[in-house]
RNA sequence: GCGCCCGUAGUUCAGUUGGAUAGAACGCCAGAUUGCGGUUCUGGAGGUCAGGGGUUCGAAUCCCUUCGGGCGCACCA
């Protein structure tokens, strides 16, 4: 529907804008939006985003646009308001012609026509398996996985990868760490050093591996016997992360590791591209990429230690290098918000690579604080003080949990209230949203249980006359349009705002009017309506990852 | 000290690449509700968009500045 007042709006401009010379390639970006009711279904901001372009004055252009407008067939109106906005109203008949499109069986809808030539490759989580997901690994992961979703929804080839960092220093802290506590356990008086994890888990882990080997490492050198605990307790935590994920269901179409870059040589041989190439050069022995040159970064990066050893930026670059070799046009990174001074480094090293640094595309995700009982509980990393996000989403269900998460736009801060969540009470927007749709498939049930044909073959539509069923099929024929723009705004959090909205409408709806009724004629139009905007709704909580459930 | 992000109703947050009288949920106040299924609905109060300056037809949105909060400033990952 709105594609196709964009389109009015667009031919009727043609006249002016071939008069004044220009195409419309250079035509900034014209608005077609839903205003508030009183202005109508559409309005657009054409005239006065035209202004300067065409030397017109706003008003005087929209004057020139309404007779070719008011010919069109779709609007019953069309007018001028304010500084020069032109608002339409879309003829009720074409309203209910496109509702009833919209199937009704529950079955797909919203799906946009595949963008071409474009592919995605979203990458997130990404989690060191140094300890378990935390709550904030949580809220990358809803973000990630709902975006890959409405991606995928909105015609985009989309690819969600998770990339391990298995190597490294942190690597060997780990599998120190275990060692240590395997010492322990065998009655040795060893000491965890500082760097060393905290967490409880690696006792468990330390725990296994006595059951498993018993003594079997303790007379071994610790250079000998280190490899196999950093390996052993690595494979171990990455076991647990992908069963936390998978409990919450995230799933990843590909995984990624760091230790392959290494050990295939990709890394040398990236360095070694980019040194040839001219962006890094050498200086107190160490090897550096012109990160402050290429993308004004603070100061240049290290990608090569004097030591010989290249740095975790230097798989990373190989990495994406890798990504866009396997041709991915468009290169999403979610990262926590710490990690924002990460983003000129990796921009720099795009642009190294002879890609476009706005290809790269790093979404910072802002921290969570979580509340319980009135009152913000502290975290901490390092220490093992945390909580995981295991505990929470046993705690409050994965529903829940990923609906709240995508109530907020990724860039701001998110408190999570785990009492709240924890309601099943209709304060609590999934439960809101989920009821309405519980609450639909039971009319159908009630309908059932009558008798009453739940699917007739021609509704009698133009008994739908109260105000709220036109609102309701207004908004659900808006799910395509937020699709489209959610997924241009890589804002998956679009959808629970609008899913709430829905529902309200719904339930409004349901307090003053009875769906199955004596009037069989009116009945079947009701069903018919709710029956498509159950469809909605479904494929709206598909996006988020939140199951629809026919009953509470 | 330098850099990045943020500051919107009592609270948590939206605000469609600058648009019309800044919205929602929760909370609060007042009411309705014997009905398909409970966890329902209606109305109301509530704002210096942190403060100040600028850009223009028009600013919560862009620029400068002050204040306040978060984060980052490694040859760790």
């Amino acid at each position: 529907m709105r594609n196709e007042v964009r389109k009015a709006v667009m031919d009727a401009l043609a006249p002016l804008l071939s008069r004044a010379g220009t195409d419309k390639a250079a035509l900034p970006y014209i608005a077609i939006e839903v205003p508030e009711d009183k202005f109508g279904d559409f309005s657009t901001n054409v005239a006065m985003v035209c202004t300067k372009f065409l030397k017109i004055p706003p008003r005087k252009i929209a004057e020139e646009l309404l007779p070719t407008l008011k010919e069109n067939q779709l609007f019953s109106a069309v007018s001028i308001a304010g500084p020069g906005f032109i608002n339409f109203s879309v003829k009720p008949e074409r309203w209910i012609e496109d509702f009833r499109s919209i199937p009704d069986d529950n079955s797909e809808y919203g799906s946009l026509p595949p963008v071409l030539g474009e592919k995605v490759l979203i990458e997130f989580v990404s989690a060191n398996p140094t300890g378990p997901l935390h709550i904030g690994h949580g809220r990358g992961a809803a973000v990630g996985d709902s975006l890959a979703r409405l991606l995928k929804k909105a015609g985009y080839d989309a690819t969600t990868e998770y990339y391990t960092n298995d190597t490294g220093l942190q690597m060997e802290n780990l599998g120190r760490s275990t060692l240590v506590r395997y010492r322990q356990l065998m009655g040795m008086d060893a000491t965890l050093p500082e760097n060393c994890y905290q967490g409880e888990y690696i006792k468990d882990i330390a725990r296994e591996i006595v059951d498993r080997d018993g003594n079997r490492y303790m007379d071994m050198p610790e250079t000998e016997a280190l490899p196999f605990f950093t390996t052993y307790t690595a494979g171990n935590i990455l076991e647990d992360i992908k069963k936390d994920l998978a409990h919450f269901r995230i799933g990843f179409d590909t995984w990624a590791s760091e230790k392959f870059f290494h050990e295939s040589g990709a890394v040398e041989q990236t360095i070694q591209k980019l040194r040839e190439q001219g962006s890094i050069y050498e200086k107190d022995g160490a090897l550096w990429l012109k990160t402050q040159y290429l993308a004004g970064d603070e100061k240049d990066r290290v990608v090569k230690r004097a030591n010989g050893i290249t740095t975790y930026l230097a798989a990373d670059i190989a990495y994406h290098d890798d990504k866009y070799r396997r041709g991915f046009t468009r290169i999403i990174d979610i990262w926590g918000a710490d990690h924002h001074g990460y983003v000129a480094r990796m921009k720099a090293a795009a642009k190294a690579l002879g890609q476009n640094p706005d290809s790269l595309q790093p979404m910072l995700i802002q921290i969570v604080s979580l509340k319980k009982g009135g009152e913000v509980v502290a975290m901490s990393t390092r220490s093992g003080k945390f909580t995981t996000l295991k505990e929470v989403v046993d705690d409050v269900g994965v529903d829940a949990a990923r609906f709240t998460f995508l109530t907020r736009s990724h860039e701001a801060q998110l408190e999570f209230d785990l009492d709240l969540t924890k309601q099943q009470s209709s304060e609590n927007p999934v439960y809101y949203v989920q009821y309405a749709y519980a609450r639909i498939s039971n009319i159908f049930k009630t309908a059932q249980a009558r008798g009453v044909e739940p699917f007739p073959e021609n509704p009698a539509w133009h008994r739908l006359t109260v105000d709220d069923e036109i609102k309701i099929m207004k908004r659900a024929l808006f799910f395509p349009a937020l699709v489209e723009d959610a997924a241009k705004g890589l804002a998956p959090h679009q959808t629970t705002h609008y899913l709430v909205e829905l529902a309200g409408l719904f339930h409004k709806y349901y307090n003053v009017n009875r769906v199955v009724t004596d009037d069989l004629e009116l009945t079947g139009a009701r069903l018919a309506m709710v029956a498509r905007l159950r469809t909605v709704i479904k494929n709206g909580l598909e996006l988020l990852g939140v199951v629809a459930p026919e009953t509470m």
